[in-house]
DNA sequence: TGACAATACCGTATAACTACGGTACATGGG
DNA sequence: CCCATGTACCGTAGTTATACGGTATTGTCA
């Protein structure tokens, strides 16, 4: 009987990995799946295994380390070794558990990338505009937020009202909530 | 004393809810700290809670449910409403433990959205050059391979080259390896 | 040597996003 | 009634990525 702690660790639609010095302690199963290795061919071998060679192993290892030890998450995109030989692109993510040491225990999350992202793949700007627009700022208020002409925040709407085949705000922001309809 | 599923849950660099019929049944760590609220404070309450209103709530209901139902991930970008009233974007992840009930058990994961997204921002289609490149294909055959040009392949190498400021492919590949110099 | 590959340029073209200028019109509140 | 705001157009301009055409040079391998 697992508990709901293990179970949501196994079935996370994102690959979980602890290392412990870049020896594998644990993963989930969506790793395992990622990878197409059995959890018993991972469990208590070095990281090094999911790299092409030693070279490439050695050389990832002080990548975050900045970040790590600054006690802020790393992040970059990947590739990951599957059992076959082929790769995949993913989404890397690590945190260390003490920032200290932060290879002693490291977690490392791995997100398949997909890219298309879905329904609404709003841009760095929109996104800006739709925390603005949804907090009731005027486009002038966005603007001055967001050191930009209000003619600009104009053009972001407008492309917003487009992208969600809105003729207003209240309808789009509507839309975006829901994603859908 | 944790058990290392335990661990690898709670310090995990993006936040995971375990939810039941919609009501969040266990949550990590990271997932407090993006959302502002206590452990104690969201366990075993209904995800209307993060959700500005009750029509909000409704209508993300059936939004993922036909990708769950099928046994894939779903994921978009959305808003995480904080404790404090602000909301930030994340990139949303749901898969569901159940595939005949996908609400009954799903697990849900957050990750924040930085976008700049650090070292080495590869386009799709570069990524989708870059796996050639490493298995050692010529430009020909990854055209071949895409349904492309052999010249826009070579456009992309070219850009590659750039970003990554090297003169051939080994050397692109190299520094691609280790993301850094 | 001759074919092929990679690199390095030249050019064109389209699309999306960003950023800004102007004008016009409707609407609602002080 | 005026002014602010939102919406809807017009325009320009720059960047990036995509996709393709050409040519030229170097280098390697059979």
């Amino acid at each position: 009987m697992p508990t709901p702690e293990e179970l949501a660790f196994d079935a996370a639609p994102i690959g979980i990995v602890l290392t412990e010095n870049r020896v594998i302690r644990t993963c989930n199963l969506t790793f395992c799946a990622l990878t197409g290795f059995e959890k018993a061919a991972l469990i208590n071998q070095s990281f090094r295994m999911l790299y092409e060679n030693d070279a490439e192993f050695d050389r990832v290892r002080d990548l975050g380390l900045m970040d790590l030890s600054a006690g802020r998450e790393y992040s970059d995109m990947r590739l990951l070794r599957r059992a076959d030989g082929s790769a995949i692109w993913c989404r890397f993510r690590a945190q260390a558990l003490d920032i200290a040491k932060p290879l002693a225990r490291t977690v490392l999350t791995y997100a398949k990338l997909s890219e298309p992202a879905g329904h609404a793949n709003l841009t760095a700007r929109e996104r800006d505009v739709v925390l603005g627009l949804r907090a009731g700022q005027t486009s002038k208020q966005i603007a001055h937020h967001l050191g930009l002409s209000s003619r600009t925040i104009e053009d972001v709407r407008a492309r917003l009202l487009k992208k969600f085949e809105a003729h207003n705000t209240v309808e789009m922001l509507r839309k975006f909530t829901n994603l859908e309809n």
